[in-house]
DNA sequence: TGACAATGTTACCGATCGGTACGTATAGGT
DNA sequence: ACCTATACGTACCGATCGGTAACATTGTCA
């Protein structure tokens, strides 16, 4: 296998054998998750994937590119989420986002929820040219992207301040879920985003 | 610069006891803080401090406990500061409010910003008795209470719901400005903070 | 059966991690 | 001048960090 990785389902012609590539992201992304991507050594990672270091770095060219692989495969899943909320209502963008904004706070009540996983990496890795990073920026502008064009759709006074507003909603749910745990915050992150979305339309 | 005890005949009296300890909790705070807690060595700490490590460690018991004794420091400026807009507008914690989360949008411009020290040290130690994690989960409850006991104040139909609206906003906007820079969401935070605002009001 | 690629095994690297034993230097009080 | 207390530095600890070299073993397909 290469070091280059995308994420590839597996594809592969001949064999169906990404056997330890596949068990070495499924270790490194339910700990990366967990416990911080800084926290956790290769070693950690290989232990509990059961395979061996030298697996690892047949995959992957390094630590922080499997922590980027990781974190392109939470942006995958990221935005298959959030389709989701959006083909669930066709054509009513403030219907799709509270669908979406629902789910987060949903899924935030639940004990081991750590947040984004995206946002956490960023936190983590300041550096603006880390691999992890990049990623993460990369995934948020274009959250904040489709949040203003859904806010525009709304037909909001301001698109971009009621986009924005909602990713200041969001992102402080991500983090106000781990800090306070279930009865935090994040509960009403619905309730706002809606308070928010009707003092902003027209009228 | 060299701040070299030679050179310097200073007034080594028993104050000079303070000095280490000082030295190297003012470097671990922009250290910890621009870096992140995980990413610095004490090493690196000590360098900056221009100290040895020994006396790193006759000041704090380990590099954790340092790192509480800089969130704790971070806590008491943190007050410090939102105590001046609580006290820039008595008996009106709606202009409270706003002017403490326009003084937090506007630093949030600043290049280097990294948001807020609390919020990072939590999401680099998810682990619940990290004596870092304690401070910051303390810190947040507090502002989660004084904001709720604002938005009472205000009148508003569900203070509760206002209070972790606006809590949501702010720990948006610290994530946020450090994930988009100067031209990021964090920029909107009082406008949005308003509308919410308004749209919690009675009547 | 033979070729081949993926994986495992073992041992190792230099660097850095947090932390410490122990001797030295300097101070103030007398 | 001397004593004592204490701040400070030198040198070091074992553990772990990310990463690698060299070789053995396995499974699959031609």
């Amino acid at each position: 296998m290469r070091t280059d990785n995308k994420i590839e389902p597996a594809i592969r012609t001949r064999h169906a054998t990404n056997r330890a590539a596949d068990r070495i992201l499924a270790a490194a992304r339910d700990l990366f998750y967990k416990q911080g991507i800084r926290a956790i050594g290769v070693d950690e990672v290989v232990r509990k994937a059961g395979v061996t270091k030298p697996s690892l770095y047949r995959s992957f060219s390094s630590k922080d590119e499997l922590a980027a692989t990781y974190l392109r495969q939470y942006d995958h899943d990221f935005w298959e989420h959030f389709e989701e909320s959006v083909k669930a209502f066709p054509g009513d963008p403030r219907a799709q986002i509270l669908h979406f904004l629902e789910g987060v706070a949903r899924r935030s009540q639940k004990p081991r929820y750590r947040g984004c996983g995206m946002t956490n990496a960023a936190v983590e890795y300041p550096e603006p040219d880390h691999p992890a990073r990049r990623v993460s920026e990369e995934n948020k502008k274009e959250l904040r992207r489709r949040l203003r064009a859904m806010a525009s759709a709304m037909g909001a006074r301001d698109p971009d301040d009621l986009g924005d507003g909602l990713l200041l909603l969001l992102e402080g749910a991500y983090i106000s879920a781990q800090l306070f745990g279930p009865d935090g915050p994040s509960r009403s992150l619905a309730r706002n985003a809606e308070l928010l979305i009707e003092a902003s339309l027209r009228g």
